[in-house]
RNA sequence: GUGGUUGUAGCUCAGCUGGUUAGAGCGCUAGUUUGUGGCACUAGAGGCCGCGGGUUCGAAUCCCGUCUUCCACCCCA
């Protein structure tokens, strides 16, 4: 035998089963963005090099896939800086596979900025690739499901988008919480300390927070030069107990002095109005050590774990108010977020909550015993198809002990056996596969006899 | 990017300190049942022991490299 084929790490195949599940998941997101009056785009898997570099952080640059130029494409490269692939990078790639759909989406919007008609809301659910190393819940290619506002300032849109993740995991049978922060705050915390340039190190290591004790998280602030002083002016706003209402009433006295942090708190509080009249079901709640790594984000920020299972979160996002900027569009604010198919997956998967019938993709079977009997089945499969059933005939004139088995496997409910002796009364047997009862009908009475024992 | 881990039949795995024809369960195929799936019984097929190199009289087993898997960190969906 040649050598087995295989696809590149952290890349997969899915079979039928598993796209079929895909498919429950992605469709029940997918109708949700539209009952919120959501709108389709695509865009290309690759982007200019330039569209993508830089919007991610040190960290996210390095994790692009950069594809290499076509034809002679070191026939210009100057290697004055050596011949390592930070310098010889930009001369040889100007492309790469997308990281995200929120910058892409971005570029759409500047691009296109005459034809949308404002606020833009729109989904897009494609996959997107990062050359991380993979592991459990981490792939290099993944399909994320992003709804996104942009356009309007307003918090109601803040407050939709987890009236929308209540919706879809409700849907789905997920026990999640929503864990919602404000970059303003954050910032009104990092001036509150007196280090408000140092927010990013500081939020990146409060996020550790429940991954890790106080006293590790402490100690990464001091390493990132902050003072012994702010950290123990931190650590009151760390262990702050008691209700998100409770929360906010401590962050009034502690933030009283910094104008973002009180802008942040009163953001917050709005959204959380808005939450209290939508009669959202899953839980949700203030998370001051909610940090999220990218640094697009200038206000709400949220993100939703599963209960009942330890993994990465499964949604997330956040309003920004530049993101546009960088591409030359100013003064326009967005917010949305990104539900994670994969992840979701593996969660339902390991939790067991895709139903039985995700499944099934054929309803009725016809057998096959030959020629004659197949063209007998043929108007009646043609039949049943027009009535908005799946159903097809075993294309072999097999042992009916195998095709018999092909629909027990295959979970289709019902079995048409049309042979000989059926042929000559015309009639048909009709057998349900999970009962094992059988019935002999009339050939024209087959389809209101399956239609109305559904 | 750093540290660790894994790889044996289609799947899940066993194979002790190197020693003859590499095993099990499930699945698959055929039969018991010439027009009846699941259950049962019987028989059978199926393995470059991830790939490449090395040590040895002899390697699934030891060593090196490589790819892959999973985990922790980093970061994230």
């Amino acid at each position: 035998m040649v050598q087995k084929p295989s696809i590149p790490k952290g890349t997969r195949d899915f079979g039928p089963e598993v796209m079929a599940k895909r498919n429950l998941i992605i469709d029940t997101i997918k109708s949700v963005f539209k009952r919120y009056g959501y709108q389709p785009i695509e865009t290309p898997a690759l982007e200019n090099l330039s569209t993508l570099l830089g919007k991610y952080g040190d960290e996210g640059d390095k994790l692009l896939f950069k594809i290499l130029n076509s034809g002679d494409f070191m026939s210009g490269v100057q290697h004055t800086g050596g011949l390592d692939a930070a310098s010889l990078a930009p001369q040889i790639s100007d492309k790469g596979l997308r990281y995200d759909l929120t910058v892409p989406f971005a570029r759409f919007v500047v691009q296109y900025r005459n034809e949308i008609n404002f606020p833009f809301k729109r989904y897009q659910i494609q996959p997107v690739w990062r050359a991380d190393r993979p592991q459990k819940g981490r792939y290099r290619e993944f399909y994320q499901c992003d709804v996104d506002v942009i356009g309007s300032d307003s918090l109601l849109n803040e407050a939709e988008l987890v009236q929308i993740t209540d919706d879809v995991f409700k849907q789905l049978g997920i026990k999640t919480i929503v864990k919602i922060n404000n970059r303003k705050i954050l910032a009104g915390i990092a001036e509150y300390i007196g280090h408000p340039q140092s927010l990013i190190p500081v939020t990146i290591a409060i996020d550790k927070l429940d991954k890790t004790s106080i006293d590790e998280v402490n100690r990464e602030l001091l390493l990132n030069g902050i003072s012994q002083d702010a950290v123990d002016l931190l650590q009151p706003v760390l262990f702050m107990k008691g209700s998100s209402l409770e929360k906010f009433n401590q962050l009034d006295q502690l933030l009283a002095q910094s104008e973002i942090g009180k802008k942040g708190i009163e953001e917050m509080r709005n959204l959380f109005r808005y939450l209290d009249h939508m009669q959202i079901t899953l839980a949700y709640e203030l998370d001051l050590t909610l940090a999220r790594g990218l640094n697009y984000y200038t206000g709400a920020i949220l993100e939703v774990k599963a209960l009942d299972i330890p993994m990465g979160s499964i949604c997330g996002g956040g309003r920004y108010d530049d993101l546009t900027g960088i591409f030359g569009m100013q003064g326009v604010s967005g917010v949305g977020i990104s539900f994670g198919a994969d992840r979701i997956y593996d969660v339902m998967s390991t939790l067991g909550l895709f139903p039985e019938s995700a499944c099934a993709s054929t309803t009725v079977l016809f057998a096959n015993f030959g020629d004659l009997e197949a063209m007998y089945c043929l108007p009646l499969l043609k039949q049943l198809r027009e009535a908005g059933m799946n159903a097809e005939i075993f294309p072999e004139a097999v042992k009916m002990k195998k095709q018999l088995k092909y629909a027990d496997q295959k979970g289709i409910s019902i079995v048409i056996i049309a042979g000989e002796k059926e042929v000559e009364s015309n009639t048909v047997t009709v057998k349900w596969m999970k009962t094992g009862e059988q019935r002999s009908i009339p050939k024209s009475r087959m389809l209101e006899h399956i239609t109305s024992s559904d």
